[in-house]
DNA sequence: CAGGATCCAACTGGATACTG
DNA sequence: CAGTATCCAGTTGGATCCTG
């Protein structure tokens, strides 16, 4: 084990900043608004790319594609081929991509919670 | 109340559109990096403008301004200026804001709990 | 049907300079 | 210090065409 570091090293910190740096890399990389309206259509079912590009309504075949690609590698979203003629290709979330989920629900909530709020707000702001 | 509107009649519908639709915008404008982290960053502090440029890392100026507006515009953030020389603007969470903000740590939550699972998922992508 | 590749218009965002 | 305005390089993303 020549990486394992001793405790309060340096090298400890060296291991945080690189923690960090994934964590932004990971959240620049999801909070972006395809990617979050993707995950949330998914939600607990299987869909094939075209009932995909259907359900996130305004998305491009590009961004969709773009997006899903993204998802996969990071392991949120699990694709699966069908060697059928023509070709099926089916999407689903993953344990972790369920979890994320989860708190994209909260944001939908909250979306809908403050609906009327913000419209005042709104109003407001552009007088 | 003139624009009240009988159950299941077609202009129920016509508001659930419309609610829909700004639900929508709203999502939009929210689900973007800079300003869920700024919103994560401002936590249940006051900052001002200057400490806020230096504490969400990597942002721009003209950046941090635009979503500053942007968020007080939708009633998220309340802008406070002091008319003091220098002058001093400070930015606080509303109750809308600090909601969306138990959303945002909860996304944060999610990528510290995943980092180890994303990261070895990425790997086996990039091979 | 899924999705890669290409083209290009439109927008984004950074750097810089300027104001109260 | 906070913020606006301007410029412009670089990126984004939509449309379109093509393949297995």
């Amino acid at each position: 084990m020549v990486t394992q570091q001793v405790e309060g090293g340096p090298a400890d910190e060296a291991d945080l900043r690189r923690a960090d740096s994934l964590a932004r890399e990971i959240f620049s990389d999801v909070a972006n608004k395809w990617a979050l309206l993707i995950i949330e259509m998914l939600g607990e079912r299987t869909l094939r790319f075209s009932e995909l590009r259907d359900e996130v309504e305004g998305i491009s075949h590009k961004m969709l594609t773009q997006n899903l690609r993204m998802l996969e590698r990071n392991g949120l979203v699990e694709r699966t081929v069908h060697p059928t003629v023509p070709p099926r290709v089916e999407y689903t979330l993953t344990e972790p991509g369920r979890g994320l989920r989860a708190t994209v629900d909260a944001m939908c909530d909250w979306t809908h919670r403050y609906l009327g709020h913000i419209e005042t707000a709104r109003h407001r702001f552009d007088t």
